[in-house]
DNA sequence: GAATGGCCCGGCTGC
DNA sequence: CGGGCCATTC
């Protein structure tokens, strides 16, 4: 890639800038001077919803299309993979598609990536590294621990995986690392152990990302290093209040040779400490550098009135802020509701019931959000979405890319890619069996750790050898064999293709369908949506006018955030309020807002929790709303398999009184509902404003239905049927128009129901009998959609139609 | 050597 | 509550 010589068709040019120039009269002033003023250092305070990311498109825009800035030339580093597609795409709009595609946009992570790979011989990796992600780090560290002798009783794994990680992310390398105490020691010595292991199987982990280009960057001599330093004339970062120091010095190192580095943030919103993360870089960037021009950006576009209100609340007694005033001209809109609800499932119950009064409503499931402090409040919150029939998709947790068969393949391919990870071909090397067993397995990582070289080089150099017997040689024989033809289809086939060929000369296609159960079907069918996901790379990366290779798959697969996932299908989103930053809603539920659960206490006493973290965080999650804020906090809120009664949040006694409505489910039978009052003292609901009090709210059932002796079946099946959505409406069924204790299903059934009969449920909706248990109380085994295959009682089902 | 069941322990946020 | 690990059994 050379010079500065780019060549524009400056006619065609010239069309496109004129709506960009209109565009930027639009903007308000401070917005228009945070655009234009392109040169030396700036930092850009920019408030929720003022209208960031307008800011930096027209910035770059203006780069491009005023500046003659060549697009490659111009590095801008977002948070999420989203928001980088988004940005490029707003940007195609406003200068067009051949610009917008020559430009650095990415997170910090696929940029040095994508720079790793070019510069991988300066950085003294192989042309195919691969990137290890957590699981693999463990497993890298679980080797480590065997190697040395280490005991994970004395010196849990994950802590000093955790240490390493973050002197890694502080740029600390293992080398440079010095013990201060005997646990450091252990450290060390694993650190060291772990980086050797890493390097021998041509491996990098997140952190290396950053620190390998980092170390190009910061070598005086490297010629890659000069390169790099002189890459990019204009530096641009997004979220800036999360860098950590690593990234810092990144960005200072290639905004070094011009010093025009743009940054944007609010430290209200720094919601990653935990990740390395220090506010304190973006509140000290002036001072850090000379001349830095700064703009505040205060004017809330997104919010009603009342949304506002309540997050200033909120934020306004954080400690440390930047001094800014957020503020807005938008009308007041419906106050907050703070609703009370009497347990978890309650308050499922209510968002459903919420939602689906919106949905009648014609509003878009798209619009609608549902937060949670932690990945666990989701399960139940999907089981009542899922029972109410609601369009829903969950952002993040565990997925698709967690399950084993996606693991295994995905291991596959990158052995087949990368010969050298040990990790890769340690997890498929007897996946599906054969007859390579554990044994067999420990004395060629014996051998390997001692010869220090890995594994694929070992196992010839064991065949040799009477290390296994004859049994074990053959078995490792034939999967040598089975590599090196699926590597040598590598060099010629399509990575789809090598994948579709893959599941079943590996014989996992027949090892699955050995199996003739239901998980193995689901099992193989997510293979399948793996082979199709790497088509669908294909045709994008071609469309693109690149060449798909299994590399560039691999390295997607590992730095896709799960906030990427994020579809513009009309469904209800459900995100922890981490994955929320960035994105806006109409709709917003933000649930679980008790102490302890948010702000959340880890029961972990050796972590310092962090409660100015947490209550910016309520910040970010408040200001994702732009047209109506519920709250909900439950009285009880089973968890981990006890159960917690909690007080309601700290922050929604911080919400100012006029913004907010309180109101409770009826299932929530709490004679009072109890606020934390800013000094600490309880006070009673605050139906003291004037306003009259709340209305009974109909979407809970007025007293719960007596519990019958003997009627406890499936604890889910339990709990759902007495839950209060009992008597929802839903969309292909209608529970509340079914009897709710007849008798008819027993007696009809006895004749009617068998294997294959479509029944339904009021709770799980309509499924298939896959089984029938014929006996005092007939019970049938039943696959409804979207769960796993339950035992039900034949009096709770009745005949669907 | 593989499959299955019990038990213990961790328990958040994520590139 | 659920995943991972270990011991037992086939």
């Amino acid at each position: 890639m050379s010079g500065d010589d780019f060549d524009f068709d400056v006619d065609s040019f010239e069309e496109e800038s004129d709506p960009l120039q209109a565009s930027i009269d639009e903007l308000n002033p401070p917005q228009a001077e945070a655009a234009s003023h392109v040169d030396g250092p700036l930092v850009v305070f920019a408030g929720a919803g003022s209208g960031k990311t307008r800011v930096i498109t027209y910035r770059i825009a203006n780069l491009l299309a005023v500046h003659r800035v060549p697009p490659y030339r111009v590095l801008a580093v977002t948070f999420t993979n989203k928001a980088a597609g988004e940005m490029r795409h707003r940007l195609e709009s406003l200068v067009g598609p051949e610009l917008a595609r020559d430009l650095w946009v990415g997170t910090f992570h696929a940029t040095c990536a994508r720079l790793l790979r070019r510069h991988h011989e300066a950085a003294g990796l192989g042309k195919s590294f691969v990137v290890y992600d957590d699981a693999d780090q463990r497993a890298v560290m679980n080797r480590v621990y065997k190697a040395l002798g280490i005991d994970d009783k004395r010196y849990p794994l994950r802590q000093i995986l955790g240490r390493i990680h973050k002197e890694k992310q502080e740029g600390v390398t293992a080398a440079e690392f010095v013990p201060g105490s005997f646990v450091d020691d252990v450290v060390a010595r694993c650190f060291h152990a772990y980086e050797a292991h890493l390097a021998q199987a041509n491996a990098v982990d997140f952190d290396d990302l950053l620190l390998r280009v980092l170390r190009l960057l910061e070598n005086p001599t490297s010629e890659a290093g000069e390169e790099l330093r002189r890459k990019f004339r204009y530096v641009l970062v997004d979220e800036f209040q999360d860098v950590n120091q690593v990234q810092y010095r990144l960005v200072r190192a290639f905004a070094a040779s011009t010093r025009n580095l743009c940054v944007v943030g609010d430290d209200d919103q720094s919601i990653y400490r935990w990740r390395g993360a220090d506010v304190r870089i973006v509140r000290n960037f002036s001072r850090d550098f000379e001349g830095t021009k700064v703009v505040k950006l205060e004017q809330n576009y997104r919010s009603t009135a009342n949304v506002v209100a309540a997050a200033l609340g909120v934020i306004g007694r954080a400690r440390d802020r930047i001094p800014k005033e957020l503020w807005t001209q938008n009308p007041p809109g419906r106050p907050v509701h703070v609703v009370q609800t009497a347990s978890e499932r309650d308050e499922a119950a209510f968002v459903a019931e919420q939602v689906r009064a919106l949905v009648r409503d014609d509003v878009s499931p798209a619009q609608i959000a549902v937060f949670y402090r932690v990945h666990a409040q989701s399960r139940v919150l999907e089981e009542v979405m899922r029972a109410e029939r609601l369009p829903y998709q969950v952002i993040g947790g565990t997925k698709f890319f967690d399950r084993a068969e996606i693991k295994d393949l995905l291991s596959y391919l990158r052995l087949v890619d990368n010969p050298q990870s040990d990790v890769d071909l340690l997890r498929i090397i007897n996946v599906p069996p054969r007859k390579i067993g554990a044994t067999t397995v420990e004395k060629i990582v014996a051998e390997a750790d001692r010869s220090g070289r890995p594994l694929t080089e070992t196992i010839p150099a064991v065949l040799e050898t009477n290390l296994v017997g004859s049994a074990g040689k053959k078995a490792l024989a034939s999967f040598v064999k089975l590599v090196d033809s699926l590597r040598a289809r590598a060099a010629t086939a399509p990575p789809s293709e090598l994948a579709r060929d893959l599941v079943a000369e590996s014989g996992y296609r027949d090892w699955l369908l050995a199996d003739d159960s239901a998980e193995s079907d689901a099992r193989l069918q997510n293979l399948e949506e793996l082979v199709g996901s790497i088509a669908e790379y294909e045709a994008e990366i071609a469309a693109a006018g690149e060449l798909p290779t299994l590399s560039g798959y691999l390295e997607r697969v590992s730095l896709t955030a799960m906030t990427d996932e994020l579809k513009d299908a009309p469904k209800i989103s459900m995100m922890t309020v981490h994955a929320a930053k960035g994105l806006e809603f109409d709709f917003v539920f933000l649930t679980g807002m008790e102490e302890d659960t948010f702000p959340f206490r880890s029961q972990d006493p050796s972590r310092d929790d962090d409660d100015e973290e947490e209550r910016r965080l309520a910040y970010v999650a408040i200001t994702r709303a732009r047209t109506q804020l519920w709250v909900t906090h439950a009285e009880r809120r089973s968890i981990f398999g006890t159960t917690r009664y909690g007080l309601p949040s700290r922050f929604i006694a911080d919400m100012p009184r006029a913004a907010v409505q309180h109101d409770k489910t009826e299932a929530s039978q709490s004679s009072e509902g109890r606020f934390i009052d800013r000094e600490g003292w309880a006070f009673g609901p605050r139906r003291d404003d004037g306003r009259p009090p709340a209305p009974k709210l109909a979407w809970s059932r007025p007293t719960p239905e007596p519990r019958q002796a003997g009627e406890r079946f499936v604890e889910a099946e339990d709990e759902a049927s007495s839950s209060s959505f009992g008597r929802r409406r839903s969309v292909e069924l209608d529970p509340s128009e079914l009897p709710e204790h007849t008798t008819p299903a027993t007696k009809l059934l006895a004749g009617s129901i068998g294997r294959g009969t479509r029944v339904a449920h009021k709770s799980f909706g309509v499924g298939v009998v896959l089984e029938l248990d014929e006996g005092e109380d007939p019970t049938a085994t039943v696959r409804f959609t979207g769960w796993t295959p339950k035992r039900i009682k034949l009096r709770f089902l009745h005949v669907a139609e």
